[in-house]
DNA sequence: CTTTAGACGAAGTATTA
DNA sequence: TAATAATTCGTCTAAAG
């Protein structure tokens, strides 16, 4: 995802110059504090997909000068300091970011929406360690989550579920192959809620969500089912012809690509049960069959 | 006995009025 | 908000290997 410093900008909340902008959502973000500056999130450009490695990870966020997911390092007693453990001044950097977590530690013994926010990050922070999740989507969720608090969105609702949907929403958003299953898998909330949760941020928040690439999904299924590299090869290469034939429309991604993989692995005679692959793409066998027929019907395949 | 195929209603989703 | 159309799921039955 690309982002661009803007140099005459300051954050109005923490006065941080590193006002960040973010082109794929169409707003400012400060990257100390993690304030949405301009909150207008409808996105007038292209959508953006990456197709290949070096563009996704070109588009990738990679890191940033803090982390949104933490704001209360557990520096509360030492925030008062001027001084170190040996009684010399502390460089100003160093006073500085004191400062900037002093506000924080303030907002969130003062306000309800600071204690709001941390036992949502406390909760993000949860689940993405569950799940293996990396912290750049983690700060993407942590931001959505600032957004939907900013716009009273979470008032009546669960913490914890918008906190789960908000993760959700990151990592969809940013194509990070987790499904709704398995955040609900490690969350204390049912599926049903986390998911009313997500439709109700994206479409709130004004979300533009990637389309969904199968492909994505395509070797993480492959790997868990234990399919081999040329199948995924060939598997891949059925997947690209059925998206062309706009096979794939409407469809879960998942099963397409238990069913694509069940194909290749028909042709290329590597015993496979239907069992397996819906599995491991975490849908049902039925699926699998469903997607396998109008996949050879539509691509005109022998199997 | 295991795998595959298909049918049915239930349940959740997306779109439209 | 309510009705609708399309999709997936769970379960059952049946056939093939």
């Amino acid at each position: 995802m690309a982002q661009h410093l803007i140099k005459l900008a300051r954050c109005p909340e923490c006065g941080s110059p590193h006002i960040v902008k973010d082109k794929d959502m169409g707003e400012f973000v400060c990257s100390e504090c993690g304030l949405v500056v301009l909150g207008d999130m409808l996105n007038q450009g292209p959508e953006w997909r990456a197709f290949t490695l070096e563009e996704k990870r070109a588009k990738r966020r990679t890191g940033s000068p803090t982390d949104y997911t933490y704001f209360d390092k557990g520096l509360s007693t030492t925030m008062w300091m001027k001084r170190d453990a040996f009684g010399r001044p502390l460089p100003a950097k160093t006073r500085r970011q004191m400062w900037r977590l002093r506000k924080w530690q303030i907002r969130a013994q003062l306000h309800d929406k600071g204690l709001n926010l941390m036992r949502a990050m406390d909760e993000i922070q949860r689940l993405s360690e569950k799940l293996y999740i990396p912290s750049s989507v983690q700060e993407m969720a942590a931001i959505f989550y600032r957004k939907a608090l900013d716009k009273n969105l979470v008032r009546g609702r669960s913490i914890v579920s918008i906190a789960a949907a908000a993760l959700y929403v990151a990592c969809r958003f940013m194509e990070t192959p987790k499904s709704l299953e398995e955040i609900v898998e490690v969350s204390l909330r049912d599926r049903k809620d986390i998911s009313r949760c997500y439709r109700m941020l994206v479409r709130r928040l004004n979300i533009k969500m990637p389309i969904h690439d199968p492909l994505n999904y395509l070797p993480k299924v492959a790997e868990k089912a234990g399919i081999p590299g040329d199948v995924q090869g060939l598997a891949v290469r059925i997947l690209r012809e059925a998206r062309r034939k706009h096979v794939t429309v409407g469809k879960d991604p998942r099963g397409i690509v238990a069913a694509v993989l069940y194909i290749a692995c028909l042709l290329k005679d590597k015993k496979v049960t239907q069992k397996d692959v819906a599995a491991a793409a975490n849908v049902t066998e039925v699926t699998v069959r469903n997607r396998k027929k109008d996949l050879v019907e539509k691509l005109h395949l022998d199997v």
